[in-house]
DNA sequence: CAAAAAAATGTGTTCGAGCACATTTAAAAA
DNA sequence: TTTTTAAATGTGCTCGAACACATTTTTTTG
């Protein structure tokens, strides 16, 4: 374990006031070449970190972090979040985070800028949002970059060639994941991606999830396998029921569904009235799901873990702001594999 | 979001010294009972709560954080832990954390007690233990209550009543994810649980996982599947490859292996020289299960995930000696299950 | 060469908690 | 009532970084 130097230290080691050193150490000039040589020599030697927590003492400020996601009662995929953020409240509130939530329309694209613009007219220290709209996240990221306020997204990629801190999952993987998963459960027949009553922002979400199965199923590539896909809207075929029942009454070789989205429960739910005999994989840990999970009409589900992504986001952000720590540009979460037997430990 | 107060404001709104503040949140005495009350009113109204970081710049000590585990070279279940401990170097380290790594041999419990008695000798504020050996763990543990040398387990439980500050998993649960996932994968026939050369200390842990795999079928009740139990030690029978295959030939209706141990890869061998059609479902990211996953020789891991459990646990110590924070009596890590897909991002 | 301007360097305060020590007030003894 | 002793209360310094401001040194100009 190596010393802990202070800049009093470095001053006396150079022989110059801490003061001086100070002003190397933040480069604000005013310093002599001479004076300038003999600091960094012992900067070089000595191999200072400056005390994080002096820093932050001395900063003292109150720093305002605020989450921006969905609204619960349109989707409970992300009620976790809420867990995140109060236990983001309880560790870190002490040290002068405070958390701010907001919440938007996930239907509606204006919601979400009217939700983040008001947002960032208050000024706050950072922003963690789940951006659902490309177009309309992007100009948000833009003002905030312009506003000097920090952000970052989770859950959804908004530029795959950008440099905006993103927490969340390799989507593609998950896909392959899930291809694995009902190549385990099956034999041989036709599997069939479904799609659930997605709106457009989620397409591309999706579409990676479906190239990754698909790929999974390319590089096998075994005879004994057939892959479709079909898009199921609410607004569309009312009745989800009568939809898959015609569709596997023409389609009797069906063996396995992956659902790309939250609502497994409802290839579920056709399964125990109709095709007790067929394999389900799908996402997310959503009450119907995991009610399906334990009757054993899900077979597995896939944890893309909100609160996780959010409590990392949040937690990035503090420790950024009290510490100075480096926010990594890309961290992708673990994809985890959720049974029945598992799913508690996972759950909020 | 509330104000934070401090001591001064405190003082001033009780108009009293704080000193006379500090002396009543510290309960030092030396107050008379119209101060107390004083300030007891104020306490009650703000619901103070200290600066941790400024208590911590105060304090402005380094604290020994040590680290006991067995060597690597027996068992490379262990060597995530040295990821946990270089993360949480880089992490801690300017906060006045020193991480110290203190191994044993894992096969001796004299080693043990050397190793752990030395360490406690040099009086390091915080221990952090892996204990294969429940009587030697004990008097450790209660040597360091003695002198008041905070510790932690992990991996291994010690004392189910006590209120050691454990870091794990359910043991008995991973045995019935196991039983489960054998289930999904087999739909009858005879499924062996399998002890690989294990020495005795680890003989609970064992049973634990045993106990959990029989416990779902027991309640599952299936006609379809029956249970049966072997123990293969090196020492007994060099010849794992000949052993295996005798009791195969004997027992010819077996469909699936349970492994209880990381040595799941003995198994994986046999299947790829003689019997292909076995399912296979073990325990731990190491080398050589890791290449049977991708050769699809095993067909899915239960992560116990020591990084995890090393890194949860020197970061509770860390946190609490710097920022006293409480350590949970019990962290039951979730089970992760992997499959030749997700085992990437549970790498260290 | 002295005065003025500029550059370089040093000093002192702040953040909040914690504790040693100084000072004041109250109670007990003379 | 005065002195002694004890109890209560207040003051001031520390931790390390950061920055404002004061002081010293060097350079420029009249």
């Amino acid at each position: 374990m190596m010393k802990k130097y202070t800049i009093k230290d470095i001053s006396e080691l150079a022989g110059v006031s801490k003061g001086t050193v100070d002003r190397v150490l933040h480069k604000r000039g005013k310093v002599s070449e001479s004076a300038l040589k003999k600091v960094n020599k012992i900067l070089e030697e000595i191999e200072y970190k400056p005390n994080p927590i002096a820093k932050s003492l001395k900063n003292n400020k109150i720093y305002r972090v605020c989450i921006l996601f969905p609204r619960s009662n349109q989707d409970s995929f992300w009620t976790p979040c809420l867990t995140a953020i109060k236990e983001m409240e309880n560790n870190y509130q002490a040290f002068g985070i405070s958390i701010e939530q907001h919440r938007y329309d996930s239907k509606s694209p204006t919601s979400f800028l009217e939700q983040a613009n008001a947002l960032i007219a208050t000024k706050p220290d950072a922003i963690l949002m789940a951006p659902l709209f490309y177009q309309e996240a992007q100009i948000i990221k833009k003002r905030c970059f312009e506003q000097e306020i920090i952000i970052s997204t989770f859950n959804n990629v908004i530029d795959k060639n950008s440099l905006t801190n993103y927490i969340g999952q390799d989507l593609f993987q998950t896909g392959r994941i899930a291809a694995k998963l009902l190549d385990s459960l099956t034999t041989s027949g036709d599997l069939l991606i479904v799609h659930i009553d997605e709106q457009v922002q989620n397409a591309t979400h999706m579409q990676e999830k479906e190239n990754g199965f698909k790929h999974y199923f390319e590089e096998k590539n075994d005879p004994a396998y057939s892959i479709s896909t079909i898009n199921i809207n609410k607004t569309l075929d009312t009745n989800y029921f009568e939809f898959l029942d015609s569709y596997f009454k023409s389609n009797p070789n069906i063996t396995g569904i992956f659902v790309t989205t939250s609502k497994t429960y409802v290839a579920a739910q056709f399964k125990t009235e109709s095709r007790k005999d067929i394999k389900i994989v799908g996402y997310d840990l959503v009450e119907k799901n995991i009610e399906h999970l334990k009757k054993g009409s899900i077979d597995f589900l896939i944890n893309q873990n909100p609160k996780k992504q959010a409590f990392q986001g949040l937690r990035n952000l503090a420790e950024h702001l009290l510490f100075a720590k480096e926010i990594p540009k890309e961290t992708l979460l673990p994809i985890d594999i959720i049974n029945s037997e598992n799913y508690r430990e996972y759950l909020e």
